[in-house]
DNA sequence: TCCGATTTAATCGGATACGATTTATATTCA
DNA sequence: TGAATATAAATCGTATCCGATTAAATCGGA
């Protein structure tokens, strides 16, 4: 009954399927979260990236944008045009810092405080459907996002 | 001992924070992933969506775009660019069925078989640091995906 | 049979991601 | 001081995503 090397690589070969990968679970839930949050958040005429931008700003005030950038794993490339129309909305306001003009400090308009405010969101805490498992899943997903970051960084063409 | 009402209510604004949100630790393990990935992919000039496409079709050939997309939750709108740039790559067929010319069938070239075969991303199970946990995300994730699809499907406007 | 309804891809416009470059400001040190 | 360096944001080109529409082929009922 013991399996030679060949089949067992055989089985290997097999087990390469979509359903298997973690990336690919991470990648359709993170568009499924998207499809979830869209009727909500149209409703408000924001997009799911400019609402996380917002949220990341509820938490401290007057934020640069590489500060902003590197709570959200974004630079300014991504985010420099996301803030623009989040100013445009009015919920955000966008300064060059007097004491450094190269730095623009970003901050919640009293309009975007009040969105967060609501809680839109509230309802699909249940749509995930974890239940009690919701922060398991959570540190889970935010452990794996920091060890990829960490065991990936730097090293573009190891072998 | 026991908190008030209002003291709890804070306690719950303060739990709205960037880190406690199951959506966002998504949508950044997301880009952590894109971003593990490229160096990898840039040495066969694949991108992100373009692999996952590829090891989509390795479970079954000759599939129409609408069945591909629906294994991989995209729809023609994002599937065909894709699909047109792997068959320049040289990865992927793409023929119109003659049984009906509505549809496209997609399929593996043997040099896209082959690059499958390599299994270039070996290297990143072990930089997810999950360890035998990695079975148990997965699934969580998938099953986190599946209930938001089910929950928020068809009641784009309920409340 | 034939024409309207349906289905399937493809197209188009707007909004991210992101590598690479550019611009403007600040710092450093000879 | 002032030229080289460094830093922060913005710009640009490419590749997704996605809602809406279009074009082509098929289907279906009178």
């Amino acid at each position: 009954m013991t399996r030679s090397p060949k089949v067992e690589a055989k089985a290997e070969t097999k087990d390469r399927k979509l359903s298997n990968f973690l990336c690919f679970a991470v990648y359709s839930a993170n568009l499924a979260f998207g499809r979830a949050y869209k009727p909500i958040l149209d409703k408000v005429g924001l997009t799911y990236t400019q609402y996380i931008a917002l949220i990341a700003l509820s938490e401290a005030d007057e934020l640069t944008v590489s500060t902003l950038g590197e709570r959200l794993f974004l630079e300014s490339n991504t985010l420099t045009p996301i803030l623009k129309k989040l100013e445009l909305s009015g919920y955000v306001r966008r300064a060059r810092d007097p004491a450094d003009e190269r730095q623009v400090r970003v901050s919640l308009t009293a309009e975007g405080r009040r969105l967060l405010d609501e809680d839109i969101t509230v309802s699909l805490r249940d749509a995930t459907g974890l239940g009690d498992e919701f922060p398991v899943v959570q540190q889970s997903v935010a452990r794996l996002r920091d060890n990829l970051l960490r065991n990936t960084q730097g090293e573009p063409n190891k072998a």
